[in-house]
DNA sequence: AATAGCTTTTGACATATATCAAAAGCCGTC
DNA sequence: GACGGCTTTTGATATATGTCAAAAGCTATT
């Protein structure tokens, strides 16, 4: 079935169009459309990669990743919502929401293997994709074409950091807002207001009264 | 010469123990040293690698980017210090400090290429390695362990920028500037107090008020 | 429909940081 | 060693955002 995607025919449209397939499909399905705006994988890589894949069906509130634990694997958000999130000085501070078609991680923990104060829970009911950094590692050894695909997925990650960090070195609590709806507006509806708002960087009451006027 | 580096001997004792190496060997060297500490690369790889690098000198002040342009290099720092900016609002922005032993780059733009507001200038009179892109491009594609190189560059480009993230995301001016003292005070000496500031998100006025109170 | 347990809004006030302006310090050059 | 052009500090004040507390709004359950 991930061929049907696999000549790159049902990859224009961005993601909108993925997560329509993921509806559909599952999320084996919607991972490879979109690894497939990524690269073109071998025949061989794209059968080992989907034999480590573990899908899974979690329910809200699920935690894919305890505070101070290592991040042994990576998610694929098919379907659903999650949140990366640590404590600072007692308080909850969300530092990542990934959305379907995107990929939840502890990025440091993952990338060093070491214990990291960030854990990820679900905040929706989710269809996942865990793949686990033993198996990506022999992957990357066994195949150019996976390697290649793991520099393009981090590299895909650094940009939406950079921007992130862009947005929160010198944008007002307004701008960043603006920003947020410009877009990503769904989360508005979907993640409760504190976490948006320790999300961008500000208190819940800030972000409330940014919200009232306009 | 890169060959006494291989083996990974001359590894051990991370960034400090690189930058002297830079001083006698120079920056091809240097780079190689550096590179060690993530990849083992294989003698053909390390030739065909080498014969892209474009070592050159120059003072300070020199631009290595124009801000809007595309970035079609990435800059090894073998000696000296560059930063890179932006306007925003019409103010000056330190968006990155890279020293020597570390990577020059506007990295969304050289990924995307894409123009960006990003520009890169040197800070002190520097020897540098340039690599372009575009043989970088080649090189990937023709050499797994180049590819896996680029992977694990840019992985620990992404640590960088999460912590750098973490600091902006949460923390006090003066936690930032703490951090900062802690990591690499070398900086407070080499580099304007106004670009410290904007590298650290506060103004001038408020980082030489921290910097009062000790 | 009343209760309980949430999330969100509103209010009063505190504080960190920014802004604008001027003074002080530093450095190389004539 | 005095001048001009920098960078840095200090001062007075403004502003955005945070804090603490209470009220209002939802939603599900009984």
């Amino acid at each position: 079935m991930g061929r049907l995607f696999s000549g790159g025919l049902f990859c224009i449209g961005g993601a909108g169009r993925r997560i329509a397939f993921s509806f559909i499909f599952g999320s084996v399905e919607s991972f490879f459309a979109y690894i497939a705006s990524f690269v073109r994988l071998s025949e061989e890589s794209r059968e080992e990669l989907t034999a480590v894949l573990r899908p899974m069906e979690l329910p809200k509130g699920h935690s894919l990743l305890r505070p101070g634990g290592v991040c042994k694997h990576f998610y694929f958000i098919g379907k659903g919502l999650s949140r990366t999130y640590y404590f600072k000085d007692g308080k909850d501070v969300t530092d990542w929401i990934s959305t379907e078609g995107s990929i939840a991680v502890s990025i440091i923990s993952f990338l060093t293997h070491q214990p990291d104060i960030r854990g990820i829970e679900l905040l929706e009911p989710s269809s996942l994709l865990a793949i686990s950094h033993t198996d990506l590692e022999q992957l990357y050894t066994r195949f150019h074409d996976i390697e290649r695909l793991g520099r393009l997925l981090i590299s895909a990650g650094i940009i939406q950091l950079q921007q992130r960090f862009d947005d929160l070195h010198f944008a007002s609590a307004h701008e960043r807002y603006q920003r947020l709806i410009d877009t990503t507006p769904s989360l508005i509806n979907r993640v409760p207001l504190g976490m948006i708002a320790s999300y961008l960087g500000i208190t819940q009451e800030t972000l409330s009264r940014i919200r009232a006027q306009h």
